[in-house]
DNA sequence: TAATTTTACGGGTATATACTCATAAATTAA
DNA sequence: TTAATTTATGAGTATATACCCGTAAAATTA
């Protein structure tokens, strides 16, 4: 029986996957997670950053950091909301260009590891994602 | 056709799993990394900080950071090694202790979430992340 | 309207992680 | 034996992440 945790073997395996991803990205200038996070910007068009964070599943003040890399490349920019204390967040056009240019890389290292699941077990994948996320029972420890 | 990233997906995962082993385990007073890394220290019986990184599949620089915490918290100590480089790392009586009181509910949350997967299912997560982590092949793209 | 509460963001602090470079020690080669 | 290389660690720098607290603005309530 294995007695491996289930996190730290999950952790450990997405810290691979990222590295893989980012080898395959490398050439866009862009790791996996800014890819995300700016595809996440162009299909939300205008975020606020409370409504990326909450779409991204990080705490707001992560994601505030991890914009201001962004920012710091160009990648991105900010613009006053329709409230004073909020503001939206777009893509630059630089941001545009190198999303649009990591894309393909994107999907080929994705549908390379797709391949390798088939459907069937991409399912599978996520329905035990679910299932392990799903908080615990107070009283069942 | 489901299009999101399977490695935003499964790191989004691992973070969550972390979050839900913390909790079950904040009586301890140890997060699930730390009590993982108590746990190979102990199994290795005073290993190198290479050895140790090796085993956690860790860079060794992150590695030494860790175990700068856990050793300002009183959990570890390192001695001289065979080698006038290298030290060997060990569980303070302390370490052992908190260690130990962790154990039970490190057990609780894991075997709460094995019991969700059941067997069957926890094989093929196995299977599936050992499929993932593979390298790409290069001039798949 | 004035006071309170909620919302949005940013900063401080801290862990976890990695890459690169520096240094010292050990090993190997010349 | 001296020089070159490899090994072990650590420090600098950087991203990714979270928690807590502060501040300002908006919304709600008294």
């Amino acid at each position: 029986m294995k007695e491996t945790c289930l996190c730290i073997d999950l952790r450990t395996a997405a810290q691979k996957l990222t590295q893989i991803y980012d080898d395959a990205m490398a050439s866009s200038g862009l790791s996996v997670t800014q890819f995300s996070q700016l595809n996440l910007i162009r299909t939300l068009e205008g975020p606020t950053l409370t409504e990326l964070a909450e779409a991204s599943q990080l705490e707001r003040s992560t994601l505030g950091r991890n914009l201001k890399v962004l920012e710091k490349m160009g990648l991105i920019n900010t613009k006053a909301g329709a409230d004073a204390r909020s503001k939206t967040i777009h893509l630059s056009r630089r941001g545009l260009n190198a999303f649009k240019r990591a894309v393909p890389l994107w999907y080929g290292a994705q549908n390379q590891l797709l391949d390798r699941l088939g459907l069937e077990r991409r399912d599978q994948l996520d329905d035990m994602l679910g299932l392990l996320t799903e908080p615990l029972a107070a009283n069942q420890v």
